[in-house]
DNA sequence: ACTTGACCTTACATTGACTGGAAGCTTTAG
DNA sequence: CTAAAGCTTCCAGTCAATGTAAGGTCAAGT
């Protein structure tokens, strides 16, 4: 099936899955036209593509998640580690715009926010300390 | 002052501080030699970039807030307003994030993690539903 | 005077994961 | 026959820096 059929059944834009070629998570065989060829499995690589990087996974963790899918003799406890990880990088990234969120609201509550010129928020941002929260940087 | 001191100073890399130069958000002057030379109102707008960049900001939004704390007759609800913005930016990326969190967990949860091949993380990137929490792709 | 090393300069390449666009094929529908 | 859709490759751009290379300048020590 062509490239555009493929990307309807993954999910992905064509551009992704040309991308996911350059980059050497796929290789699809080639019809007499020269147009991409894509075998069932073929797209069930895509959709395995589409489905661990909407959960966050980068390309080279999907690189590895679909190189021990390749390897019937892998063991779970791998792939459960590579997921354990991810969830230790979500959380101190959910931390961290926590921490983020609760300055800015800060800021925000201490703004009148009227046609007047002086601000809360620019006097923090110039250094002048506001009161509350401190900075925690990201 | 020379870069090196300026950096110091805003607790930015001196690389960081070029770029800003290049993109436009701050002009110091140059010396005889060449070297650029930062006054302390230079020190003083590289401190506030640092800071609103650690709080998140985009660069361009740190250059609209630079234009407004520039603007001597701003009103403190313009930048209340950006801010504000920010915070909902903020919000979501934090909503997607935990989202992705519980999905991951559920798979790790589902997975027995020891020396066997078969592995329900796999088996859920592959499109085989693993029995709770959808997808809700980011 | 000479050398070493720290610091400065510019310019270009790389990152991550695509996305957009140009220029030119092939195929399909009318 | 023609127009549109779909395919091809290649190059540029995104964001916010960061890395590297090749070279100029300055201050201290021998």
């Amino acid at each position: 099936m062509n490239i555009g059929a493929a990307a309807e059944r993954a999910n992905l834009p064509s551009k992704t899955i040309r991308y996911y070629e350059d980059i050497g998570l796929i290789k699809p065989g080639r019809a007499d036209n020269g147009y991409r060829d894509y075998s069932d499995e073929d797209v069930h690589r895509l959709q395995f593509l589409q489905r661990s990087r909407s959960l966050g996974f980068t390309i080279e963790e999907c690189r590895t998640l679909l190189s021990l899918y390749d390897d019937e003799s892998r063991a779970s406890a791998d792939v459960k580690e590579i997921a354990r990880e991810k969830i230790k990088k979500v959380d101190a990234k959910i931390a961290e715009l926590q921490s983020l969120r609760s300055t800015l609201n800060v800021l925000v509550k201490n703004c009148h926010g009227d046609q007047r010129p002086d601000c809360p928020i620019l006097d923090d941002l110039a250094g002048h300390k506001v009161g509350a929260a401190e900075p925690q940087s990201a």
